[in-house]
DNA sequence: CCGCATCCGCTATGATACTG
DNA sequence: CAGTATCATAGCGGATGCGG
């Protein structure tokens, strides 16, 4: 059996989305991956990338990320550490720009059209 | 210039990503697209298929989903009411997709390893 | 300048009971 | 069955200020 073809529903595969979403859910952690994709920052250069972002938010979720393996924090010096993804974290990249081009999509289609959300 | 080869920490991107964010986050709203995904569902079906969702938070998730044009609600009489997916709605299924994929990687690779997050 | 800790309000989520 | 109303609470996220 296909797992793309199987039913959607199935709650094998509400664990898998499930799993996926607490890795990676809430208003940062997408982004900060995107931030880091291409090549390894420092804590400044992310939370520039990151409009909004506070340096509280930014430190806590690199923890988070740490934790789920996502990221890995290369610390040289005191005040020099570098934030990299492992490869773990660079396989969510096709996730990333599908979001991005849904993102993009949905902007047009209905953000602007009703001024909402 | 390509869009998958332009940096990924453009703020254009992020704001795509931000827009796809709103749309979508928060604990439920993937799995009630998810869950409707093959076909329109009846209220009671969807809070099955879905681990843990009380009838409150369905509820409003299907309202927010309802305004992001996610999902169309068609009430045939009170009490019978079904919910869809638009063609919006149905554009989200690669990023579902991808999501559960990487869901499972996730879970084999992290998760149950350290017992954590 | 870099990252983190403390304090605190607010929002998202939950439990439960109730309505049509 | 398909929700809504009320109340409670954990965690998110902002402001600010401390310690390298």
């Amino acid at each position: 059996m296909k797992e793309n073809e199987c039913p959607l529903y199935s709650s094998k595969i509400m664990l898998s989305i499930g799993d996926a979403l607490e890795a990676v859910n809430g208003k940062w952690r997408i982004k900060i991956i995107a931030a880091l994709l291409d090549e390894p920052k420092r804590f400044k250069q992310i939370s520039n990338l990151i409009d909004g972002i506070t340096d509280r938010m930014l430190s806590i979720e690199l923890k988070k990320l740490e934790i789920n393996l996502l990221v890995q924090r290369t610390s040289k010096y005191s005040s020099q550490a570098e934030y990299e993804l492992t490869d773990h974290g660079r396989s969510l990249k096709p996730l990333i720009m599908e979001l991005m081009n849904w993102g993009k999509l949905h902007r047009e289609k209905v953000i602007g059209k009703q001024e909402v959300l």
